[in-house]
DNA sequence: TATGGCTATGATACCGGTTACAAGGTTGCA
DNA sequence: TGCAACCTTGTAACCGGTATCATAGCCATA
């Protein structure tokens, strides 16, 4: 009798005694069913189900040479940036027959290192990584274990890795160029940390050069960027815009001014970066500078699938940014 | 000389071969470095090196029968709540030196039982889903692979999977219960589809019995909250409060409420359910029911981990939710 | 009847690690 | 000196699949 209630589970020579047959002729009806005759299928597939058994990836992958399963490593996904593109690399990946395992690093270099290690350790075969910062540490496993990585959220042409992203520095100033045209003299920035956070970091360094500007250093969510209003209606009541370097701190902000009645933009020109799905929506609509993540998601995933494919180095790939002008500049 | 150049990667026999000593030696030297004299451990570790040696995840497995990867399968990571579970569910994973992979369905079994069958394969050692309305298919893999699965978002004592969640009919209850204690009579019941999303239509049944409730079905998106208020403003003048079965809904009808110039609560009252980083910070700030998704990512965690690495399966889990008075009502 | 070409299946080497067991070389102590 | 205990290291079996090659059985054609 079948012991459909062991405990420990079967494996292919299992099946093929159960069944009567060989292990070549079970692993056939798992692979190519057509060519093995009808009534033996049965018999083993009868077999297979009898002792529940479920093929080893690992044992697949070990002749194979491959896992189907590729790494990334963003800093959070909270923002929604990142959400955004973790969604569209997925579905894309998958399209490609490629799992995604994502790792948070809280923007931390030694946590991406160390969690780029976990990636390694089970077997994946590609790493996707944010923006161009990173620990001695993680480039040396990248060249030690050969491993494909593409680096995303930038573009930077001779860069050691594959870079998929938009330009960062271009975007801040597209931002300002739109304020200088309507008129705008004295603006404020609104960033977020720019330690290990090289987005960030571009897009503030665009704008540095320029007189008339306020940076304003606040925390990376909803409630920094309306502290960050706060104080600066206080510490700096003449500016008329506001330029926040994301769409988060820009959603923060336009709460904080609807709070303080300052009006939008008529009293406060409010532009940002990123075009999160809530910009388009709020009221006033969110002027800002698309970042195409969803877009830089499916292309990721085609170069990464390229790359373990057919071993196709991608080549580094800019993607345009667009300013939306809507009403809040 | 040591083929530093070579292009086909080197595997523990090469390493053996390369420093002169046993695959014996070098296992333990990658595993165990103590037991092994240091003059050769230094000697494996440069042949290690010469060749970019890097162990076979797959090999690995095959031996231990564990792949330390778990799976997740979730609607969507556009929607915050789903993002806030995952980022939680991923750092406690990581604690316990699992990795997570994730697969996104749209909210369509079809789907999730495809993508569940993916992490079956690619070896996914456990899985985790979203609600508790699943595919045939979905249900008989589970049976037959004998997965570990974990079903969230919802609570269900006596569900055929341990489920971790909060009650969501409860949730709805607490928002009308509120919205009644302030006084008000006519309701407005904002919820995004039903159908396939056994959450939100737990939250929309416990609200069914009831008079002077209009219910009004949109789109899970921001955009479909603000339409929903457009329609509603028109239809139904006389409604006093709008309760949004999520919080998505609850800041889109925010910013249409605000564009129409009416006032918040003064003029119609909002409350939400969710509890999403943005409800707190918007103005007015969004009363709303706090579904504690980072509590359940944790939760949820450290189950899979309990169940994987002592295969206790976990006992159901209900996550206490919270009315967060704020403003909005 | 012999020969060729199929189809269906089996035996077994192999992938790249881990690990049980064996064994050689020291060292320690009676 | 004799033998045990220990420290290192090696040999080979094993994990659970895949894939190559061999072969048995069958039908068709010459």
């Amino acid at each position: 009798m079948t012991d459909t209630g062991s405990k420990k589970k079967a494996n292919l020579r299992d099946v093929a005694r159960e069944s009567g047959f060989s292990v070549a002729t079970v692993s056939r009806v798992l692979n190519t069913p057509d060519i093995v005759n009808a009534t033996t299928r049965k018999a083993v597939q009868a077999a297979i189900d009898a002792l529940h058994f479920v093929p080893s990836a690992a044992a697949r992958s070990i002749n194979s040479g491959r896992s189907h399963v590729v790494g990334a490593l963003v800093p959070t996904l909270d923002n929604a940036i990142f959400s955004k593109f973790l969604g569209a690399l997925e579905a894309k990946l998958s399209a490609h027959g490629l799992s995604l395992v994502v790792a948070t690093t809280g923007g931390d270099p030694d946590v991406e290192a160390q969690k780029a290690q976990g990636l390694v350790d089970i077997g994946a075969e590609a790493l996707c990584v944010s923006g161009v910062t990173h620990s001695p540490e993680f480039d040396h496993l990248v060249a030690r274990t050969r491993m494909p990585t593409i680096a995303t959220s930038f573009y930077q042409e001779d860069y050691r890795y594959p870079t998929i992203g938009y330009d960062n520095a271009g975007a801040s100033r597209k931002a300002l160029e739109f304020l200088w045209t309507k008129g705008h003299i004295h603006i404020a920035v609104l960033h977020g940390p720019t330690e290990q956070n090289d987005r960030m970091h571009a897009r503030l360094s665009a704008l540095q050069e320029h007189e008339n500007i306020i940076n304003f250093k606040t925390e990376m969510t909803f409630a920094g960027g309306g502290e960050a209003v706060s104080a600066l209606l206080r510490s700096a009541p003449h500016i008329t815009a506001i330029l926040c370097l994301s769409d988060v701190l820009a959603l923060g902000a336009s709460f904080e001014l609807h709070r303080r009645k300052v009006q939008i933009p008529d009293q406060m020109s409010l532009i940002g970066i990123d075009d999160l799905p809530s910009s388009a929506c709020a009221f006033p609509a969110i002027t800002t500078v698309r970042l195409p993540a969803h877009e830089m998601g499916i292309l990721t995933a085609d170069a990464i699938a390229q790359w373990v494919e057919q071993d196709a180095v991608p080549e580094p790939r800019l993607i345009d940014t667009t300013l939306i002008i809507r009403e809040s500049a």
